[in-house]
RNA sequence: GGAGAGGUGGCCGAGUGGUCGAAGGCGCUCGCCUGCUAAGCGAGUAGGGGGUGAACAGCCUCCUCGAGGGUUCAAAUCCCUCCCUCUCCGCCA
């Protein structure tokens, strides 16, 4: 959500992000109803400072004073009422619009509205060359028995899988190791819920534009969340963090559900691309004017981390049409995928500036009163997806899998073998 | 799932129709005092919106005592619905 008050002091920039997102509004017509909306809101109010006052009497008056009074201020109730239902009126429709807008593109994010905009920042490492006849991580999983998508089909439909043998005991140690790595670098590990309220998605800027890509619990009004994010985020809501305790750091490790609607057809090998996957989140409250900082770290953290797993990798800045609603700018961390010949996202890292604070009412103290935080998202390791890039990038001509260095310590053994 | 109790400011806690945005305490801030510390004294200390201002200054004003609705000239206080927390019983990983 943004703020209001940048509708009345600079709605061109607002028309400018807009632009660059490739989204049409009209703000020519929430700039009148802002301003009919505090016509009609100040009248009320004087209407009731009136009927307020004269209520005080009442209580001070007795007999026929006093029954004509109350017959005057019972005339300014009802005025009061009318003007009152005029204003939550105009302001429901304000902010039905209001909401739907996403948040301000940082200056710095890339231009374009496809993923095809999308500006390499950078590239490390090499995709591997194979002198064998290589696999795509379908195969892989199926060899050595860590991926079993036929049976998931059976049990629970299209995109699911199991993760068994050794990818489940991979999981582990790959969540236990960037667990490690994140309370190293400051974050607090939590295990947040991952069925939450609609003010939680709302707050984080999910609903109202993304719901068809939660899946909801209707019996109880709980959704699952798609990440973790959702319940971080939203831990803090209505409170005024102290000052001294940010930046806060969280990493949280969650499944995370998404319905994937309208995907049909995309990435339908192996599990990719599935309805339920865990995760390893960081999320940071922040001062405003540390935010760009803190995300230029994030990112750094994900390098680091898709490094230690010597996985060759590119950095994008994602396109302004192509962002969320809640983000001003985002980084993706591509991996690359032998099988796909191409580099596939595997994490993503925004700055949501305060877009989400102020749905969420996150706040802190400054010299004078209160002002909203920011908050950035990153993902630090998507198992599926990073389960699968090893499987691919490390796969040796004896159908083995080599397990990354860094993470041997922690899985217990040195290779996937059949 | 059944029975009961309760949700008030950063925290604790009073308040059952008007003088209450709210006693008192704790904490915190700023002064004073005292070799230092502790103690003591004084003052201040919720959030959000609108109007008027160059102003994130002042002044005026509205809203918020879990949330939403209702009764009333007037609601923290009365009524309804919902949410949450706690206790006991049942069930359960």
């Amino acid at each position: 959500m943004l703020d209001v008050g940048l509708l009345r002091s600079e709605p061109e920039r607002i028309a400018e992000s807009l632009r660059r997102r490739g989204v049409d509004v009209d703000l020519d017509r929430l700039v009148a109803l802002d301003e009919k909306i505090r016509k009609v809101r100040h009248e009320a109010e004087e209407v009731r400072a009136t009927q307020k006052r004269l209520g005080k009497e009442i209580a001070r008056l007795a007999g026929d004073e006093k029954q004509e009074a109350i017959a005057r201020a019972s005339e300014l109730a009802d005025r009061y009422k009318a003007l009152n239902e005029e204003v939550e009126r105009l302001e429901e429709e304000f902010r039905e619009a209001w909401i739907t807008l996403p948040n301000l593109v940082d200056p710095t994010a890339a231009d374009g509205f496809t993923e095809e905009d999308n500006v390499e920042v950078k590239r490390v490492g090499e995709p591997p060359v194979f002198d064998f006849e290589f696999a795509d991580h379908a195969t892989l999983g199926e060899r050595l028995d860590v991926i079993d998508t036929a049976r998931a089909a059976k049990v629970s439909g299209t995109r699911f899988g199991y993760i068994k043998g050794q990818g489940a005991l991979l999981e582990f140690g790959l969540v236990r190791w960037a667990m490690e790595r994140l309370v190293g670098e400051g974050f607090t590990p939590m295990v947040p819920p991952v069925l939450v309220r609609e003010m939680a998605l709302f707050g984080t800027g999910f609903f109202p534009g993304d719901r068809e890509q939660v899946y909801a619990i209707p019996q109880d009004d709980l959704y699952l969340v798609g990440t973790s994010e959702v319940s971080l985020a939203a831990y803090h809501a209505d409170e005024i963090l102290e000052p001294e305790a940010l930046p806060i750091r969280y990493a949280g490790f969650s499944t995370c559900f998404r319905r994937e609607a309208g995907t049909y057809g995309k990435d339908t090998t192996g599990i990719f691309r599935v309805h339920q996957f865990d995760k390893v989140e960081m999320f940071v409250f922040c001062q405003p004017d540390a935010s760009r900082d803190e995300h230029e770290r994030l990112l750094a953290i994900e390098e680091s981390l898709v490094q230690a797993l010597e996985l060759p990798y590119r950095v994008v800045n994602v396109a302004a049409g192509d962002l969320g609603a809640s983000a001003a700018k985002k980084y993706d961390i591509e991996a690359w995928f032998p099988s796909q010949g191409r580099y596939r996202e595997i994490t993503s890292c925004s700055n949501t500036t305060d877009f989400q604070s102020r749905r969420l009412k996150v706040r802190t103290r400054g010299e004078k009163g209160t002002h909203l935080v920011h908050t950035l998202n990153g993902t630090a390791v998507a198992v599926g997806r990073v389960l699968i890039a090893i499987l691919e990038n490390h796969q040796r001509p004896d159908g083995t899998v080599a397990v990354p260095a860094a993470l041997r310590p922690y899985v217990g053994f040195d290779a996937f073998t059949p």
